[in-house]
DNA sequence: GTGAAAGCGCTAACAA
DNA sequence: TTGTTAGCGCTTTCAC
């Protein structure tokens, strides 16, 4: 019979005394042996809010402790249907630049009783598979800051796997997200550079297929046109120092007036441009040029920068992130949710009057 | 019976046509019902090198792909006694600074067909439970880049969960340990500063109980002890940027000849070191005071720091650390080994002749 | 090459 | 409150 208990195993046909054998974990029915009690009354003192009698708890808990018993989460999800993991799914490249909120959501996974199964994904291919194999390790749920496509979700949506998606969404399409909206503070940054006397502003903007950065600029270029300051330019960027310094680079060929200040869809970027202006091209900032990131990375602040930003509150997001997929694992079909956050502006100081 | 085919399932009892009741995922009985073959026969086409003929793979691989049926990870590691988890440990403080090595490391999981159960430790009690909910999900083995003690390292092995340290390891015990042993860069940067006229240094360290800090700080003390460089001062950081200006600071209120070069145990340090001696003291860095530091953080290229550097080489090392634990979890009774790989010097701009 | 059947370690429904 | 028992979905002998 399939329960018959442990018929095979050797540490019962050599010796019932020896509780442990060598090299393999204690179960349950080592533990309910050794306690001389039934193995469910084992399964039951690890379940939080059994009915059990303070004996039988002690005399279960005492002989689990010389055992190093712990219950096998594994095979408890495979009864339970809840394996208590979620996946993580990170952009490896973009998040090289911002590792705060994967550490933030793992932590608070952790304090939810969750596991944080690390995918980093890079490529629309890496989403598939990464979505294949969250499935086989049957996840309850999947905290998306990375990339993905409209098919990929409604193949979670349909499997029932609950998405809480990080900076990103779909507007025509219902999903539980968690989001920053800087649109305020870009308003009153631009109107601070208008009454600094800007008239004329270059955009450098991220990945054009990302999220944030899209809606970034969206928000910057509508804020500066109805404000009165002219965008001068708008180039492409990656959201790497790299291409912050190619960016501007590509700013200084174009025809026409200089900008006076260029506003960064990214802090990293952001630092690549005001290195260029100050390095390469000799300007001051914030004298010559003023500069204007996304973010509020730690680097920032660094004395060499003192960006002037637009800060996301990472901790309150990634807790907020968190709580929505503890709370669609236990209610999936709970409606959804859209928690939108206000940026915060970090003054900085790469931002002054327009030279005249 | 036990192994009677899913008695209770609502599927069957309504209607054993449909296969797939909307809300619940197929499982190999599913499947096997569906090509009208046994459960077996399923389970044997997606275990590679099972013997099976052609026309069955092909049967069995057509209903799968139509209930999207893909095996249950964790049913799977149930019998086989497998996860195809490896937990990865990581300090979510330090790690901040450095997260290239996680993601790395997460990469090359992925492709070894094992998957990151990420865990943050930043304290000796994180470290307690995570090896607790570690064991819990019996992950196959573990990755250790974050602080654990002999003690808790003791309980990992006598569970016979096989870890791999990166960047740390107990010199007493056996263990398996990827490494960065920089003694040859420290030793040709040190004679360069030599050369190039200093004769007084100071070190700011990392943390106390950091073991790549303290291994680097006895490496660069010895080497400027048997160079003739005098050790001006040596004094405590954090790994942090603002420890590595406070440290600076505190370099300046001690008495004797100012030292014409720091060594700052890590990169952000460095950059700290640099901010607070250029932005705070007016000192021109090279010119007046060399800076050192280790890593070789992509931040550390930046035009504003150029700094000269110790690289850690990371793609390798993760490389490495990932063949190590899959090996270990294939033969887990495998002497152990210590991978060690040399650094390499980033010449960067922070170093000059010393100021007469 | 294929199918029947046992059982991995656990939870939960049920009976006592 | 406690014990008995049926399975969660899979792999793996063992017959055929």
């Amino acid at each position: 019979m399939a329960s018959n208990p442990r018929k095979k195993n050797p540490s019962e046909t050599d010796d019932n005394i020896i509780p442990l054998i060598k090299g393999r974990r204690a179960t349950s029915y080592d533990v309910a042996r050794l306690a001389g009690v039934s193995q469910s009354a084992v399964s039951r003192c690890f379940k939080p809010g059994s009915s059990i009698s303070g004996k039988m708890r002690e005399r279960v808990m005492k002989a689990a402790k010389k055992l190093e018993y712990q219950p096998n989460a594994i095979a408890r999800g495979l009864i339970t249907q809840r394996s208590n993991l979620v996946a993580v799914l990170v952009s490896g490249r973009l998040n090289l630049y911002y590792p705060e909120a994967l550490f933030k959501i793992t932590e608070q996974l952790s304090s939810a009783g969750l596991r944080a199964l690390l995918f980093t994904v890079d490529s629309e291919e890496d989403a598939e598979t990464v979505i294949e194999q969250a499935w086989q390790f049957q996840v309850d749920g999947v905290i998306s800051a990375s990339h993905m496509s409209r098919e990929q979700y409604k193949i979670l949506e349909k499997r029932q796997i609950p998405v809480v998606f990080f900076n990103r969404y779909f507007a025509d399409h219902p999903n539980t997200v968690v989001y920053c909206d800087p649109a305020e503070q870009v308003s009153d940054l631009v109107e601070q550079l208008y009454e600094l006397g800007h008239r004329r502003a270059a955009i450098i903007k991220g990945p054009e297929k990302n999220m944030v950065s899209v809606e970034r600029t969206r928000i910057v270029t509508e804020s500066l046109t109805r404000t009165g300051i002219e965008i001068a330019a708008s180039v492409q960027g990656d959201f790497s120092y790299e291409s912050g310094a190619a960016g501007f680079q590509h700013l200084q060929t174009l025809d026409g007036d200089a900008p006076t200040a260029v506003i960064c869809i990214n802090d990293m970027m952001a630092m690549g441009c005001m290195d260029e202006a100050r390095f390469v091209l000799g300007l001051n900032v914030p004298a010559d040029l003023s500069i204007v990131g996304f973010d509020g990375i730690g680097m920032g602040q660094f004395s060499s920068y003192e960006l002037t930003t637009i800060r996301q509150p990472i901790g309150r997001m990634s807790e907020a992130a968190v709580k929505m997929i503890a709370d669609r694992v236990d209610r999936p079909d709970q409606s959804h949710e859209k928690r939108v956050f206000e940026g915060a502006v970090i003054p900085g100081g790469s931002i002054a009057r327009a030279p005249t």
